[in-house]
This record gives structure tokens, C-alpha cells and sequence, in this order.
DNA sequence: CTGAAAGCGCTTACAG
DNA sequence: CTGAAAGCGCTTACAG
């Protein structure tokens, strides 16, 4: 493979030119440019990733850490993300953290990102309070996707979620229901991931304001999974007398609830009402009404914010963005029926 | 931040010998090892990936391309393949084709992976004649999941797609159908992408030994989506009458056409019964009959295939595996409607 | 088992 | 606008 003193030779330049010239640099003249470019072509010289690397103190990478790409919205904001990195000639690395609490610990306490990356973004990575200096000791610029992360300093995409879950819970309420179950994550969460906290806390402040206690016996832990979800609808029957509606933190929970109501016996919606927040590909397929949140552009955006100091020169971002949410209805919710 | 030096004085040994030591050379005494383990603790030294890479010509990296991870059998090639590759110490770069032949030229033509990984893994990338040159002029370990792409002298894992559909097709024949749609790709395609031309003549074997002609009125490309399913089954009906059973090649397009289906006042499986390919996390949840392809399985299978040339220095390995399928019935099947 | 030295292939002040 | 030289921070023969 020729080297950047091939170039140099056959351009009859000094390799100091040839980087110039080929990275754009403005301080060439056309002439020798388009000399070194057709040289370069010639030889189909490629620039060494390690040595610009090395040299050039850029490593032209961006790590993006998600929990699980095989769920919805990781993957579909990871797509858009990926495009918009590779249209700016950054590499993306990818973290998939499996669930993993070891992963997680790997990859934030280790440096394993040291001189690996530019920058970093976070999705829905949960973090406790000192994985905050590790991650800011990084010195690399950030974003965060969806609320369930926040890093003083740096900008953050998302949904208001708890806006979100209360438009999810105000839909029920607003054909009738009183007993409205929710399912979502796991309260006591030690981890500062608090989109499941927010989507609670939503659920409870539109239940207050229609006058509904909200009830202990009717809020279930779940994974956000299609499992998950089963797994809480077996726990909430199992706790009695089924609610005539469910608000699930997210659509995968919501459908996994879907077919184990149906497992059980009861009709969505003529027994029990479900409703989601995402609009999952899927959500069509199944009839689930939802509360649909922009992943696509939540990882378009968080990629646009995060190669702005990367490819410019400008300061820190902070430009937190809070993406519009639409309440989607569809078949999975209709009134309670009358007794 | 500390350098190689810097752990050298402190060790009081040459930066040669804490190279070694640190990457586990057995050329190092205990002592000294420890000596030098002890140093690097202290300082928080991490070599730099960059130097790591110029000077001993080595990446730990690993491209994994997929055509879109927002589809579940991508996301879970990636997810198990993700999981390997970090546990060997190696990066994951994403590329996410996205459908655009552009990205797919530009990846596999401009040299774009020249020095910047160690090995390629290709999956279901369709290829032309001459990207196999491209490929294969990278002089890297490669390997390919899903027949969709196939490489000389790399490994290939995957499933038989001829008899995954063929198997699907029996299901259907057996339950009594005789008017059986099949819902793909584009026959025509120029890409070497051989999925859906496996997974159609499948289809065609089993109608041909049951004695029955394959209808081209039958036969309906789709884009391998939810959306490409809807739309096959509104040109399957606008076609003329439908038929009894739909056999699609992979379960979101089934999914999508279970749907469109519906909104068409057929029912599923009363008026048309409908098959996929995959079993997808949602299948159960839509009571689709499938016949289930180990996702995760071809991933860690792959990511394993590729990570021996790798950390061994054995020769290229060749070794092509074939997974096995599973029919799963569930409530998308049934007998036809007796007329 | 260990070290001195060369080298990996670029980019970046610095000087002109 | 261009070049000579130093330097980025490691690893790898080579020698002992």
C-alpha cells in the first residue's frame, strides 16, 4: 500500500503538502492540489487511520452507548445517528450494554474510551453518581439521548416524559377509566435512569388531577420488553380483580400486555384498554393506541449536536432540545364498559 | 495523561518491557510484571489506542455491516455479535447500509476500511461482481451471516433459506391450501442478494411436489418491512381474489400483511392464513406461525468465526455452518375454509 | 528476561 | 504557499 511519501514523490511535493492538500487545508494553491489529488488517485493512497490518528491528535470517532439494540428505539435513534456520523466521516463505535451492570463499569471506569473517541453520546445510559466524573474526567464532548440520563454540561435530547405519560393517562381517563393500572420499571432503581421514574410520576399527576388515588396494587414493575410486559399483566391478575385499563411506560411492555390479556381471556379493548408511549413499527400491526415520540429524530439531532463542536470550532454546546410528543389512537383503547 | 514513559521511570524498566508486560507477554518476569502492573495502576496509564495501532499494525477493531438495524434480525445479529467482540477486547464499527447503494459503494470501493479494522463482517450485504474484488482486495478475515451474501474463501453462517421455505410452504399445503401467495423480494434484483431468490424457490418446491403450479398472480415483491407488507397484500388484492394462505419471507413483511388483511376485512387465519420467516420478538405477540432462524446464535457464531484467525495465528478458517430452522405454529394457521 | 534504537505513517509548528 | 524537522506514543526486531 503506497505510503504519503509515495504521494509526495509523484506529486514531487513534501509529504507536509500532500496532507495539506488532500485533508483540504486551505493553504495550498490549485495547481499543487490537483497534482497531489491525481497523484494520490494514481496510487490509490488511503491516509493511515492510526498515524492521522496519532498525529493529528482526532481520532474522527464517536462511541454511542445504548442498552439494548434489539429494542426499538435504541435501534432506530442508532440508525439516524449513523448517518449522520458517517456523512461526517466519523466512525461509530458501538456499546451495547446487554443489561450488563459489568459492561456498564467496563466501558465508563476504565477509560476503555480513552483516545478511542472524540466524543460520546449516551443513550438512556443509566448512570450513578460517580460514573458522572468518569465520564466527564473524559474531557470529550457529549450528548444525551432520552431523559433517562442527564451529564451537567452536556446537551440532551428527549421527550418531556412526564408530559408524555400524563397525556397517555389523560386518554384513558378522557373515555372513562378510573381503574388504570401502569406498568413500567423498577421504582427503587438505584441508577439514575429516570424515564420510568418520569412516566410514573406522569401517570400519578393525571390520575391526582381527575380525582384518582393512585393505587399501589395497580402499578407493576416490568423490563421494557415484549416479556416484560407479559410478565406484569400475569402479576397484576394475580393481584385481583383486572383494571379496565393499562398505561405501559412503552410500547414493547404494551404489546407483550396485549397478548397476555388475550392469553388470559380478556378482549383488548372490550375488557381492558392498553396504551403505550413510542409508536413502535409495530404499534400499527397490533391496533396500539400510543403516544408516539420522534426516535429518528432524537438521534438525528443528538449526532447534529454532538459533530457541531467536533467539525466546527465553536465553544461547549448546551442546547437542550425537548422533542413534541402525539397522542395516537388507535384500536387497543375504547371506553371501560358499563357494568 | 501519563504515557508509556511515565510508567517506565516509575517501574524502573525500559518502556519496551512495560509494553510487554502489560499486554501479557510471557517474555516478562513475575517480578517485573507485577512491578510494572503496579506503576500503571498508580499513574491510571491506558496505552493509546492510535500509537497501539500505528506501530504494531494492528486495529482490534472489527467492521460489522448490516443493511438496517432496525430490523430484528440485524439488531440481533449485532446485539451477540456486539457481546464477543467486546469480551475479546476488540471495537465494533456499525455500518448501517440503509438501503442506500451509495453507502454501500462507498464503503466497499473507496478503501474505506483499509487500516481501520482488523476484519469485516458482511451481514446479508448484497454484493456485485465487482465488490467481491473490493472485498477481497481488503486482504482481511471476513465472514458472512445469511446466505444473502456469500464471499470466496470466507466462512458463511447461516440457514437453508431453500428449505426454511420450503418448510413453511409444507405447513401450509398440509392444512389443505392450494392457493398460496408468496410475498419477497425483487426477483430481478442485480444485487448477489440470493435471501429472497432461496426463500421463492423454496416456495416453489414445495407447490411443484405437492402438485401444484406456482402462480405468478401469487407472487408479490415486497421490501423486507411491516410497510412492504401492507402493500404486497393491497396489490395481491387489487390482483383479483385472494388466496387461501400467504407465505412470506420473513416475518415483518407477514406481520405487516397480517395487517393489511385485517384492514381489509379478511381474517386471519378464518379467510387467509399467513407464515413467516424468523420469529420475531413480536410474533408471539400477534400469534404468528413462523419458522423460527437463530438470530443471536449466527451472530456470537460469526463474531467466534472471525475472532480465530484473529487471536490465534492459525490459518484462514473456512468453515461454513448451517443453523437449523424450527416450525413454529401459532394462531396465524389453519386449515381453509371449506367452500 | 531486558534494553537501546529504529520505525510505524502521519500532522504540526516553525521558518521562509 | 511550501518544506525540513520534530514529534505523536507506542511495538518490534536485534542484541545481549
Amino acid at each position: 500500500m503506497p505510503r504519503i511519501d509515495d504521494v509526495a514523490r509523484l506529486a514531487g511535493v513534501s509529504t507536509a503538502t500532500v496532507s495539506r492538500a488532500l485533508r483540504g487545508l486551505p493553504t495550498v494553491s490549485e495547481a499543487t492540489r490537483s497534482r497531489v489529488l491525481e497523484a494520490a488517485a494514481q496510487l490509490g493512497y488511503i491516509a493511515s487511520p492510526s498515524a492521522s490518528r496519532l498525529a493529528g491528535g482526532k481520532t474522527r470517532s464517536v462511541a454511542v452507548v445504548v442498552p439494548r439494540i434489539t429494542r426499538w428505539f435504541f435501534a432506530t435513534v442508532v440508525e439516524a445517528a449513523e448517518d449522520a456520523f458517517h456523512q461526517a466521516g466519523y466512525d461509530l463505535l458501538l456499546y451495547n450494554l446487554g443489561g450488563s451492570e459489568h459492561e456498564r463499569q467496563r466501558l465508563l471506569h476504565t477509560s476503555a474510551l480513552y483516545k478511542r473517541v472524540d466524543a460520546v453520546m449516551l443513550v438512556a445510559t443509566p448512570l450513578l453518581a460517580d460514573d458522572f466524573a468518569s465520564v466527564t474526567g473524559l474531557k470529550l464532548p457529549g450528548v444525551t439521548v432520552s431523559s433517562g440520563t442527564r451529564v451537567p454540561g452536556w446537551p440532551s435530547i428527549r421527550i418531556d416524559d412526564v408530559a408524555a405519560a400524563r397525556t397517555a393517562t389523560e386518554h384513558l381517563i378522557g373515555l372513562g377509566h378510573r381503574r388504570i393500572a401502569h406498568i413500567s420499571g423498577d421504582p427503587s432503581d438505584e441508577l439514575a435512569f429516570t424515564t420510568h421514574i418520569d412516566r410514573r410520576q406522569g401517570w400519578c399527576q393525571a390520575l391526582l388531577a381527575a380525582g384518582i388515588e393512585p393505587d399501589a396494587q395497580l402499578d407493576v414493575e416490568a423490563e421494557f420488553t415484549v416479556a416484560g410486559g407479559g410478565r406484569a399483566v400475569a402479576e397484576l391478575l394475580r393481584r385481583g380483580a383486572p383494571p379496565t385499563a393499562i398505561f405501559a411506560a412503552c410500547d414493547e411492555i404494551a404489546m407483550g400486555a396485549m397478548a397476555a390479556l388475550r392469553q388470559a381471556g380478556l378482549r383488548v379493548p372490550a375488557d381492558v384498554s392498553v396504551i403505550g408511549i413510542d409508536d413502535h413499527d409495530l404499534a400499527g400491526v397490533v391496533g396500539l393506541t400510543t403516544v408516539a415520540q420522534p426516535a429518528a429524530e432524537q438521534g438525528r439531532l443528538a449526532a447534529a449536536t454532538l459533530l457541531r463542536p467536533l467539525t466546527q470550532d465553536h465553544g461547549p454546546v448546551d442546547d437542550t432540545v425537548i422533542l413534541p410528543t402525539r397522542l395516537t389512537v388507535r384500536e387497543s383503547t375504547a371506553p371501560p364498559r358499563a357494568h
